[in-house]
RNA sequence: GGAGGGAUGACAGAGCGGCCGAAUGUACCGGUCUUGAAAACCGGCGUGGGCUUGCCCACCGUGGGUUCAAAUCCCACUCCCUCCGCCA
């Protein structure tokens, strides 16, 4: 939620700075005029209610005195102005819920730097990664052998079951099996044992209440997006980022406490509505992956630096993993309803010779914050919201994907990196006849 | 699923129709005392909103209702505790 008191303090600023995400002046003008009446609503109502129970008192003293007469004269005056006072809030009501429900659809302010741009093709890309590459190596070519989808090499192996995943619960919900079942263990685990120093474990619920997905942006605007449990008013949760967000909703931290960094791994629920016939193919886009995702609560001047931490952590495992990268500065046009500023990193994928979104870190000023009401107490005794920040590490259909493309051999094995042998039973090397 | 009990400020815990935004204690902050500290004593000490900045309004799990007036009465819901049933 953006704020209100700013919107009314400096309304050029504000909506110069929406505009560059594509919200018109317009509806901002309808959001500055609403505010007025409410606030016109407000004095009315306020007015009429401190009148009602100036007479209510002076009902209680009436009796007290035994002046009956005058009670009752008295408690009439107080009826006629409590109609009055209700006829007054339930306009106020309707105006307070047209600007909430307009409000709620507002997306957060891009940060300065941001570049504009209408869509993901307007993305910034500030630098790549692969392998050697600090050792001077070029830019990795890849061979023949490596160029097969991952598709392909998960029925050649036996790994990935597309077809049983579809049977259970309909297209692009993956099934993986035998040593890809256990990849998917390993990476989770072994990306949870990497955070776990200084962020701590939480293992969340699957499904947040609709309040809960609220708190983070993504209802109101994204429902066809999710997936929703009518009967039990719930949602299966797209990231952890929301059952993380909404941990300390409505508490008021001590700053000495901040920042508070949280890391989980959990399945992500996305029905991909908006996306629908599109990179149906294997891995690259599903309907539910498993992702660690790191986050955390902090104050304004913590931002920065948490953010990249966990931009950092992200790229450290992508290296370990051996596979190249880009990093996007995220434009006006790209950036989620919520954040001020996004840096996503995108895996190269030789099988599909595509650049594959892994993880996406961002930062959301207060605008989660004032929307989850999570403040902190500053040392001076005031409260403030707490800025969040949050990215994946890292979303794992995908690395999978990567994985077993970039690392098969000419003889069509799969020959996974060193990191991951603890977790992986020492079986590093996938053929059919191991899976 | 059934029966009962509960939800009040950071915490504990009163209040059960009329200056109650809420006693009291603890914690916390400031002061007096002290070489310093502790103790003792004095004062302060919830959150948000509106505007004429001093006042007003809201908030006692949530949402409705009754009343001139609700933390207090009524209804529904949620969560927690105890017991019974069922169960991975």
């Amino acid at each position: 939620m953006i704020d209100l008191a700013q919107l009314r303090r400096e309304p050029e600023f504000v909506k110069t700075a929406l505009a560059r995400r594509g919200v018109d002046f317009s509806t901002m003008d309808e959001i500055i005029a609403l505010d007025v009446e409410h606030r016109r609503l407000l004095q009315e109502a306020e007015g009429l209610r401190a009148e009602v129970k100036e007479f209510s008192r002076q009902v209680g003293e009436a009796r007290k005195n035994k002046e009956s007469a005058k009670a009752d004269e008295l408690a009439a005056k107080s009826r006629n102005l409590g109609d009055h006072e209700k006829l007054a809030t339930q306009q106020l009501d309707a105006v307070a819920e047209e600007l909430r429900e307009k409000l709620l659809l507002i997306p957060n302010l891009p940060a300065p730097d941001v570049p504009d741009g209408q869509d993901e093709n307007d993305n910034v890309e500030t630098r790549r990664w692969w392998v050697g590459m600090d050792e001077g190596a070029t830019f990795p070519t890849y061979a023949e052998y490596q160029r097969v989808p991952h598709w392909d090499i998960g029925i050649e192996l036996g790994i990935l079951d597309l077809e049983s995943g579809a049977k259970l619960a309909g297209s692009m919900f993956p099934l993986y099996r035998g040593a890809g079942a256990r990849l998917v263990r390993a990476l989770g685990f072994y990306a949870l044992n990497s955070h776990i120093a200084d962020y701590e474990e939480i293992r969340p619920p699957s499904f947040a209440l609709t309040e809960t997905m609220m708190s983070t942006g993504h209802l109101p605007k994204s429902v066809d997006d999710m997936y929703a449990i009518e009967r039990d008013d719930l949602w299966a949760i797209p990231t952890a980022e929301v059952p993380l967000t909404s941990m300390n909703r409505g508490e008021i931290l001590d700053e000495e406490q901040l920042p508070v960094r949280l890391t989980a791994q959990t399945a992500c629920f996305r029905r991909e509505a908006g996306a629908a016939g599109r990179d149906t193919r294997g891995l690259l886009r599903v309907h539910e992956f498993d992702k660690v995702e790191l986050f955390a609560y902090c104050t304004p001047d913590q931002a920065d630096a948490a953010h990249a931490d966990i931009l950092a952590r992200a790229e450290a495992l992508l290296q370990v993993l051996g596979l190249t990268y880009r990093v996007l500065d995220l434009c006006t046009g790209d950036l989620g309803t919520s954040s001020a500023r996004t840096v996503d990193l995108e895996v190269y994928s030789p099988g599909v010779d595509r650049w594959l979104e892994v993880s996406s870190v961002s930062w959301f000023r207060d605008f989660q914050a004032r929307r989850a009401n999570v403040r902190y107490r500053t040392a001076a005794g005031t409260t403030a919201f707490v800025h969040t920040v949050n990215g994946s590490a890292l979303a794992w259909a995908r690395i999978w994907a990567a994985l077993v493309e970039t690392y098969r051999q000419p003889d069509g094995s799969v020959k996974l990196p060193d990191v991951l042998a603890p977790y992986m039973g020492d079986q590093l090397v996938i053929t059919k006849k191991a899976s």
